[in-house]
Formats: structure tokens, C-alpha cells, sequence
DNA sequence: GTCTATAACCAGATAGAC
DNA sequence: GTCTATCTGGTTATAGAC
């Protein structure tokens, strides 16, 4: 059961937006079989999912997850590694849409949080599941989490040095920042009065009082 | 092992804070057990976690758990409703400590951001193992998490009544303070440049510029 | 209250037919 | 590539001696 009831009673597909960050995958049952990962770890954690819980929602045999993945902690790197480099696309691509300063930083904000917030479960796995990723696969996700920190370090720097922003201390507003975006996986909910954008909206200006910029105006 | 390695290569014992939470607890053994409990549900996930992980820690055999816990969901239980109160305690002494307004909220945004960091395993139990709470048991811990927010919200409130801060949605900006302090179980770590303290104070400076407020001076 | 031993079950992963 | 069947080892929890 991946669907939610929506008000008029049709179920909704909540996942249809994760569903894009796995296009690239090939076949299409490996990325269904991703997908229904996503889910399960999100729902139950990595060690509360069986490799059964995974193979139940996509109809096959438990053992055809070891046609696709050879072990179920790899099937986990690849959705963390896609969750990732879908995350960081999206925030370079906020960051490059807007000229430097204020509106640059508030739409970094905003689609950092919005994404967290649309790719909910995608995003659980990829903030809380790194613990059971193979170890040696650990540096290239570090790679990309030390790039989330320093594309919001530098634009908070670019900002105070165009005198658009203040920061009592640049890494660890930017660690805050990030830190506030990524709770956004713990507690977001689609059921709640705020859309994945409105929520980026309102963070993106709570964030831009605190670096001691005017409210954004959009 | 539950020692951290020091700058002098004596072993620290990390956990000499979290040990106060559970003095209130009879017998020893259950203490024990219990403490046990919070590093290897922190560490490994309560999924993640055997019952022979936690016996092994305190030299028992698998079966004593069940003499003073009936399951391992009940041990989580009894860590996570003692954590639930310790943070909550926390969080209303800052609250009485301070007259209301600037002071007041700066005083427990410190206080609660500094427990999650000096509490840092208990923490993470508290904020990422609720799932895992027998169903019957979890209205117990939603009502004090319920009052997580209504303190803050009302701390707000009278800051704006008395001209002293400014929000634009006075739930939206309590849910961001706690959400930021709430994450810093996620990401802390006792080898980082900053003290819990230090951190806590750094918190409430950001987020008083957040709420329109002057630094505060302390 | 603690132990050893074990019941009853479920996990990840593999073998080999189709 | 997918299945059924199964191996191997680990899981929670209990039984009964001390």
C-alpha cells in the first residue's frame, strides 16, 4: 500500500515526484524495486525492512532482488546516492537561478527545504539510513553532504562581502541552515497546511531575518 | 565500550550526564540495562539492536532483561519516557529562570538545543525511535511533546505582546526553534569545536536575530 | 535474580529448475 | 530473469535448574 486517500476518497500517488529521480535506472523492474526500497526504509528503517517487505510491493520473489542488487544494504547506496545527487542538483540549480545576495540565498533555502519536504521518504533514507551503507561506499556520499555545506558557506560569504547579509559566525549558520532543512525529513508531512513550496517560502524567509536581510518580497 | 578516548588518551566517560536522567531508577541492574540500552539503541537503531547487545554491556546473560523488562519495546519505552521528561523538566526550569520576553526564550532555546547535545544518545532515542514505542504507550509521550511546542509558542507570544520580538506565525517559528534543536541529535558530536553550551548560547543568538530581537549580550 | 538451554520463528542470501 | 525451495544463522522470548 504506497498510496494515500485524498480527500474525495481517490488514492493519491504521494511518490509520483520520487518517481523522476529514478528514471535513469534500467530495467524497470531494478527501478521498481528501488522504489518500493524507498518506501520501506523510510516506513519501517533499513533493518525493521526485509528483503520480502521490498519484493511484496513490486509482486516478485525475494529472490529477484538479487538478480538486480547483490545484497540489500546495496540496494540501499544506490537510492542514497541518486536521493543525493538529486538533492544537490537541487540546490545548485536554485543557486545558479538568482543573482548573488539575498534572493540568491533565499532560493537555495527554499528549494533545499521544499525538496526535503516533496521527497519526504526519499529524503528519510538519505538523512538517516547512512549508518547501514556499506562502508566503502561511505566517501562518495560524504563527498557530496560536504558540498551541501559548502555551496551555502560560500554564498553566505559572497552576501556578507556585498554587505546584503550578516553571520556571527559563516559555517555555522550555514551548518544551521542545512540542519533545519534537513529536519524537514523527520516531521514533514503532506497531510499538513503547508505545501513542500509554501514551506521553503516561509523558511526561506525566517532564515533571511536571522542573516539580518529584509524579509524576501516574493 | 562506552568511553570516548580524551586529548590525554585517558578514556572519558561520555555518558556521566545521561547517567543523572536514570538515577530515580530501582535496581541497579534495571539502571544498567537501561543505560545499556540508550548507547546501543542510539548506536545501532532499536532494530539494529539485540537483546544480547544490551546484556552483553552489563555482563548479563540475554534472558535477565525479561526479569525486570517484559520486552525489548518496554525497555524503549521506560528510556524514551524518562528522556521525554528530562528534556521537558529542562526546557520549563530555563523557561522559570528568566523574566519573560527576550531573556526568557534565549534562555530555552539554550537550554534545550545544550540537552540535546549533552544528552546526545538519549536524545537521538527520544527523537528517532518513536515508531518503534509500543502503540498504547504513545499518547503518553505525544502529550509531553505537545507541550515542547505550547511553551515555546507561549513564550512567543508574550515576547510579541510585549513588543520585545516579531514573527509572522507564531507555530511556524516555535516548530523551526524546536526543529533546529531537536536535529542537533542527529549531528552532534562531543569531539566538535563546540560545548553544549557554547552551542546553546550560539542557537539563541541566531535564532533571537530570527525573532527581530537585538543579540543577546550575555 | 541469574543462569543454561531451547522453543519457535524469521532473516539474508543461494541453488537450480524453467 | 523469475520462480520455488532451502540453507544457515540469528532473533525474541520462555522453561526450569540453582
Amino acid at each position: 500500500m504506497s498510496g494515500l486517500i485524498g480527500a474525495d476518497d481517490r488514492p493519491m500517488r504521494e511518490g509520483a515526484d520520487e518517481a523522476a529521480v529514478f528514471d535513469c535506472l534500467e530495467p524497470p523492474k531494478a527501478r521498481a524495486l528501488v522504489m518500493a526500497g524507498v518506501e520501506c526504509f523510510a516506513d519501517l528503517g533499513f533493518d525493521g525492512t526485509t528483503t520480502r517487505d521490498i519484493a511484496e510491493r513490486v509482486d516478485l520473489s525475494p529472490a529477484a532482488v538479487y538478480v538486480h542488487f547483490p545484497s540489500k544494504a546495496d540496494l540501499l547506496f544506490t537510492i542514497s546516492k541518486l536521493g543525493h545527487e538529486s538533492a544537490l542538483q537541487t540546490l545548485e540549480a536554485a543557486a545558479a537561478s538568482e543573482p548573488p545576495g539575498t534572493e540568491r540565498i533565499g532560493a537555495m533555502i527554499s528549494a533545499f527545504a521544499a525538496w526535503h519536504a516533496r521527497n519526504r521518504r526519499l529524503a528519510k533514507v538519505v538523512q538517516y539510513e547512512l549508518d547501514a551503507i556499506p562502508p566503502e561506499r561511505r566517501p562518495e556520499l560524504n563527498r557530496m553532504r560536504r558540498r551541501f555545506e559548502t555551496v551555502f558557506e560560500s554564498t553566505i560569504e559572497e552576501g556578507i562581502e556585498a554587505n546584503l547579509l550578516t553571520a556571527p559566525d559563516v559555517a555555522g549558520a550555514a551548518m544551521a541552515i542545512l540542519s533545519l532543512c534537513i529536519d524537514v525529513a523527520r516531521w514533514y508531512s503532506p497531510q499538513g497546511p503547508r505545501s513542500p513550496e509554501s514551506l521553503g517560502r516561509f523558511y526561506a524567509d525566517l532564515l533571511l531575518r536571522m542573516l539580518n536581510a529584509a524579509p524576501a518580497t516574493a
